[in-house]
DNA sequence: GCCTTCATGTAAGAAGTTACATGATTGT
DNA sequence: ACAATCATGTAACTTCTTACATGAAGGC
């Protein structure tokens, strides 16, 4: 296709392409470092997908020759991808249709299981969410110090980097507060309720 | 394979059937109506699931003739199945790998939103996620008044059904939050921040 | 006449994960 | 010696979605 379309995955790499030109390695490492707790994807659907991109004109690249390391390709997003990026961008998504949580899952299902390694499962899981929470909290507290005002200058990919963000430290205190309610209620429920 | 063990589609469909005994259209429903904010699945993929359960020694089915509409099959869980079940649900999950969100991912690219139509996504998403707030506060509201203390009893799988649907009460709470603060930055922003 | 509900399946394709494959440099 | 980082790809597989296929009963 030459079309000015892609999948999801492809506008998650114009996203990081639009703010600086990357090669697929550290589109990788973007992935899960910067949009990782809401969209994820390994090297092996990053490659082909690029290859698509520039198929249809939304990418370029060109190679960039290094003496001590591999050499590498550099992607660029064109003005046609500025364009398509821009355009989906506001169009309304099609239903949150994957919305899979595998713990909420487990909790349909917690009366079968023996109460203290239900316990134990959730105040484990209650621990990884609160340390994924303090980490986006300091990159909260990080963009805050180093970006200032800019954060909520709406015209700025800065306030769009903290606006992401903030949906990852709301969705956290949320499951951190959950998990903690289901493991007291275990322990509560531990000691005999008739 | 003749093992206890299963796909999370798998413990999906369990978990249901742990509760009744439901045809493959049945817990198609099911998955739509009860767990459908943290796993979905259509009957396309539920028909086979249940057959490789069967296989499994996890589910065994009856046929129940019916004069007025189709004759269906019933599937009903094993002992082997509840073994299965009852101990997946202690097992720490692998990672919570899907956090796939659209609506995040656009926000990232916010920055090359038209303003205006930005504004109107953001407070339609608010909007769709109050509303099934709203409906999941009905059912909160219904199983406290239909279900008494059994919400609280961890050894009921009433409780069990609470605590997944508090997940997802708290969740939508949040999303509406982050939605209606996006929102407010994008109007406030508007106006001209330079 | 047409749509919805009930009822069960298969087929084709898209999306995503895991594993295979290679190879240099740098640090422990 | 061994592992990690940088760097790019392919192959096989699982999972999930969309579409195809059929057919009766009941409501509008």
């Amino acid at each position: 296709m030459t079309e000015g379309s892609t999948t999801t995955l492809g506008y998650a790499i114009l996203g990081l392409l639009a703010r600086e030109a990357l090669s697929g390695y550290d589109l990788a490492s973007r992935m899960r470092a910067r949009v990782g707790f809401f969209w994820q994807a390994r090297h092996s659907q990053i490659y082909p997908e690029l290859t698509r991109l520039e198929e249809g004109g939304l990418v370029t690249h060109h190679v960039v020759e290094q003496s001590d390391r591999p050499d590498k390709k550099v992607y660029r997003i064109t003005d046609s991808g500025f364009a398509a990026l821009s355009e989906w961008v506001t169009e309304p998504p099609p239903g949150p249709r994957a919305a899979r949580d595998e713990l909420v899952l487990k909790a349909y299902s917690l009366w079968l299981a023996e109460p203290e390694l239900a316990v134990a499962l959730f105040r484990d899981q209650e621990e990884v969410h609160r340390e994924r929470l303090l980490e986006y909290e300091r990159i909260e507290g990080w963009m805050e110090k180093e970006w200032g005002e800019d954060i909520l200058r709406t015209e700025s990919p800065r306030f769009a980097s903290y606006a992401a963000l903030q949906r990852g430290i709301i969705n956290e205190r949320g499951y951190v507060e959950w998990c903690r309610w289901v493991a007291e209620q275990l322990e509560r429920g531990k000691g005999g309720a008739g």
